[in-house]
Formats: structure tokens, sequence, C-alpha cells
DNA sequence: GTCTATAGCGCGATAGAC
DNA sequence: GTCTATCGCGCTATAGAC
């Protein structure tokens, strides 16, 4: 299995959505002083790439996408892509890791001493702005666990689930305290993610059902406005 | 079955071939007729490699997908698999033609007259089951999607549209009447197709966030149980 | 660090004997 | 109708000049 390779550098890239978390630097040979302009720009070749590379991996899956058109679409000649990233698939692990930073940080409204229709509105409605923000980090997302999730499976096992498990606690004790009606956790959540992210990996059909050509900001007001609905009545709270 | 073998004549009509002399094949029954059983060893092998395209493709995509391991998973030799499909994407949308006839026929209980909640329960069921006996069916569907719907974008913004329209119209109908709370009508589909297909499309993640190897029977029951009552719920119905 | 040119090879598709 | 043997394209990845 491949090692994360190449983390440091990408702190800093991330398109300037959210703040970055704090992230050890590369351990790599002392920055000379003025080797400023040069680390400038392989920071700025790296964030072109990743950007491009989700796009590409988003709309073409991992197999249907091509290092040349990556390339071309960061603007950068194909063998400098080899230059920063070795091999596809390392390429690919670089962008997934990115999103599954994403992916952990939506739930921080989920605790116990919030109020549990506020805080499930505030999770719909995050969850929601990463689908329309950020549709290609979910459509790869969504690839990946369609064909099996081969790189993520750890992550999935692992930090996902502890994270689940946490927030299914929370989601009891209310429930305990009779401050939402009984629904079974897990379930409740893997209902939440396939209704948000539905709206980002299957624009295509929900915009042709709605005879659009293409999802825009009402839509997803409308969606998201439909969805905490139909959960917060679905758990017997004033909507 | 029944699907893939009238499929399977459509596809010889579409190939364009005439009846061709031979001898039959691999150790079987015997021929009573020659040209009957032609027919019938054409329809077989016709629906063998429509099933084994259907589980290659839903696991690695379509050009994750080679038409190598198709014909291995069929039992025929390669070349055979061009002979009845000419293209790995003639192949692939004959797939495809499969499944969206499938989709179609899942609303059958939604109609006006019928009592909500059972209408509703009904509908849930019949795609939670889907999700449970074909779930390569709904992961093809799901890749087809996400890379923008090349193939089927036709299908969604006719038949599917249309078929969604009416079924919206059902909904409304039920809502003026006060028979169900208010909803937009177009979301609770699209919610609806998301919260029963991932657990087809995304079981990994869930089987992985359950601590599961694989979901069970057992699952799949607790998962139809969970959504009918946050929407049934949700519509303020009586579960 | 950058980029041209190309090696190496897996894949879809076919020719042609049986 | 079946299957062996193979072609040629397009892809990832690299060697080596600047």
């Amino acid at each position: 299995m491949v090692k994360m390779v190449k983390r440091a550098s990408r702190a800093e890239l991330s398109l300037g959505r959210g703040p970055a978390k704090g992230r050890a630097r590369r351990a790599g040979p002392p920055p000379a002083n003025n080797r400023a302009s040069k680390q400038t720009i392989r920071c700025e070749n790296v964030a072109r790439i990743l950007e491009a590379a989700e796009a590409v991996f988003a709309t073409k899956g991992f197999s249907g996408a091509t290092t040349a058109e990556i390339a071309t679409r960061a603007g950068i000649p194909k063998p400098n892509l080899h230059y920063y990233f070795r091999t596809k698939q390392a390429l690919y692990r670089a962008v997934l890791d990115d999103i599954l930073a994403l992916w952990l940080d939506a739930t921080a409204s989920i605790v116990a001493e919030a109020e549990p229709a506020d805080a499930l509105r505030r999770y719909i409605e995050a969850k929601m702005a990463y689908s329309r923000t950020r549709p290609f980090a979910s459509k790869v997302f969504a690839n990946e666990l369609l064909h099996g999730a081969p790189a993520v499976k750890g992550f999935l096992g692992g930090a996902m689930k502890r994270l689940v498990d946490d927030k299914a606690k929370v989601i009891e004790g209310w429930i305990t305290a009779g401050r939402i009606a009984p629904i079974d956790p897990y379930h409740l959540f893997f209902v939440l993610w396939a209704a948000t992210q539905t709206y980002a990996d299957f624009d295509c059909q929900i915009a042709a059902v709605l005879g659009k050509k293409k999802l825009g900001p009402t839509d997803f007001d409308r969606a998201g406005e439909t969805v905490a609905t139909l959960i917060l009545r679905g758990l017997r709270l004033k909507v």
C-alpha cells in the first residue's frame, strides 16, 4: 500500500475554502534563503494539478482520466505532472486525501449540548453547501465508493467509523432524553449523506428531470429546504 | 431473466447479421432441431454476456472494464463477445437499456387512488428490494450519471421526466386534498431515490461504518424501515 | 526544474483458419 | 458459428537534452 506523501505542501493549497487544519510541514532538506520563489512555483503547480485532477477524475473516473488531460487542464506539460506526482495512482490518492478531510469536518454541529433541530439543520446546510461548491470532490468520492473503495477502505472503517459511532451516541442521547423521536442513528446518517450528496453526484439526472440544463442556487436552496423539512418532521421536531 | 432474453432478440436485430450455417458448440443437451438450438445458444450466450457485463461495468466502470474480463466471466472467448456485440460501447448500451426498464417500473404503486402511506411504503420497499437484489444495475446507472449521463441523457429528459411529472401531480393532489403535509414533490422523489439507492451504490461505505464486511438482509430491512419511518413522519402520516 | 521524444504495454478490435 | 493469433492505437511513465 502506498504511503501518503506530499501532504505537507497541500496544507496551504485547498483553494481558500475553510481554514486548513494545521499539518506538519515537510521534513526535507533545510530551505535556503532565496528558495521562496521556487517553493511558490512548486506550490502553485501542485495546487493547479490537484484542482485539475479533481475535476478530471470526477467527470471521467480513475481509469477514464488521462494524465494528458489533467496536465492540459492544469496548464503544464505532461511530464511535469509526473515530476510532481510520480504515478497517476499517487496523484489520485492526493486528491482523495484532500476530500476526506472535508468529509470529517461537516459533522461539527452535531454535539450533545446543541438544540437537535438547529444542529441537524446546520448539518444539512453544510453538506448541501459542499454539494454546491465542491461537486467534483463529492463525485470523486462517490466514484471511489462505487468501485469498492480500494483506496479509502481503511479510512471508512477507521476514522470515519469512529466519528459516526461518536455522533450516533449523540443522536441516541437526544432520543433517550425525548428530544427527538426514535430512529436508527446510523441509518439516519446514511440517509442524510445520500439526500445531500445526490445533488452533487447525480446533478445531471436532477437537472434533466427538472427540465433544466444545470442546477442553480435556487435549486439547491429548495433542495436543502425539502431535505431539512422531511428530516425534522421525520424526527418530530418543529420545522 | 425474461427481460434479458427479450433484449437478446433485440440485440440480434441490431447486429444485422443474417443466419449462418455452423454446428453446435460445447457439451450440452443434443439439438432436437438445428434452427431452434442455434437460437437458444445465441440467447443463452447473449444473456450470459449481459449478466457478466453488468457486474464488470458496475465494479470497474466503463473505462476500467475490459472486454477480456467480461468474456472470461461469461465463460466465452473474447472474440465471441465481439461477435455478439460489435463494440464495447454497444455492449454497454445494451446493459443500460435493461436497467432503464427496471427504473421505470418501480413507481407503479404511486397512483392517485392509493392510500399515500401504503403507496409510499410500497415504493420504498420496491426500491430497496432493487438495491438488494440488483446492486450491479444500480451501480452501472450511478456510474453513468456520475460521468454526466452521456448515454442516457435523452432518457432522463424524456421518458423519465414525463413519468416523474406524472407522479409529482399525484403527490400534489394528495397535498391539496390534505392527505399529506406540503412538500416539493420533485425533491421528495430525489430524496427517495438517493436514500434507497445509496444502499446499493455505496454499500461498502455503509458496511464499513456499521463494522461489517458485507450488508445482510437484516441491514436492508432496518434501512427500509428507517427510510419509511422518516419519510412517512416527514409527510405527517401515521407510521 | 523544464520539456521533447519515446519506450513499453495493455487494450479493443479483427483476420482468417477451422 | 467458434477461436487463435495478432495488429495498432493510446496510454503511463521515463530517459536525457536544455
